[in-house]
DNA sequence: CGTGTAAGGAATTCTGACACG
DNA sequence: CGTGTAAGGAATTCTGACACG
């Protein structure tokens, strides 16, 4: 049972920054921040440019709408790890409902 | 019946010359004049830089292999058009055939 | 015909830092 | 905390052309 498909292709880590910010919206400051964040991992290309999958376009897709929830990179980061741990469902909950009540906060600002 | 599977991402054009030269052990060179001799195609970012997708890396191995073999780019081309006309069969003996000849006397040498 | 290469310019990406808040 | 930006450098990509054969 995983999550993600185990389709050759997805998780081959070919796509520039640049093209990563087009697929994505988000910009090549928010992209690296999430990566010092621990939450996406590319790899380095020989002279050391950052190459991503489509499967880390996925998760910036799913990074940039928590975000907009009002999470930060650091429930983010405790997800990531509570998923490695199978603790999802619970966690997940509370993160959700946290978002939702920041995002609520900030509206009314 | 589709010869290529359509997985949501084999179609995007999201790879960089410089990335399709390592997938493909190609050179800069070599994938641009394939692509002056329609054999393929393609994207361009905003910018004009040439984005390839993975079935274009797949059909590029496949163009490596009949070059080594002996085959011409117009030979390529016609094998493409007659792909799109239903006659692959017999045209593509021919050429195999031809290929080999020319392999073999490229070895005589 | 198919591919290498030098040429010059334009666009990409990288890092570390300052800024705001 | 999350993101924008200016800074300077290094690597990438582009086109058109000459070369060999």
């Amino acid at each position: 049972m995983l999550s993600s498909s185990d389709n050759s292709y997805i998780h081959k880590k070919v796509i520039s920054i640049g093209t990563v910010c087009e697929l994505t919206g988000l910009s090549e400051r928010q992209i690296r921040y999430y990566e010092e964040r621990e939450l996406i991992f590319p790899k380095r290309s020989n002279k050391g440019n950052r190459k991503y999958s489509f499967s880390d376009v996925e998760a910036l897709m799913d990074i940039a709408n928590k975000m907009e929830d009002g999470l930060q990179t650091s429930d983010l980061r405790k997800e990531i790890t509570s998923k490695r741990l199978g603790e999802q469902k619970s966690e997940s909950k509370e993160q959700m409902i946290r978002g939702q009540l920041n995002a609520y906060f900030k509206r009314r600002q």
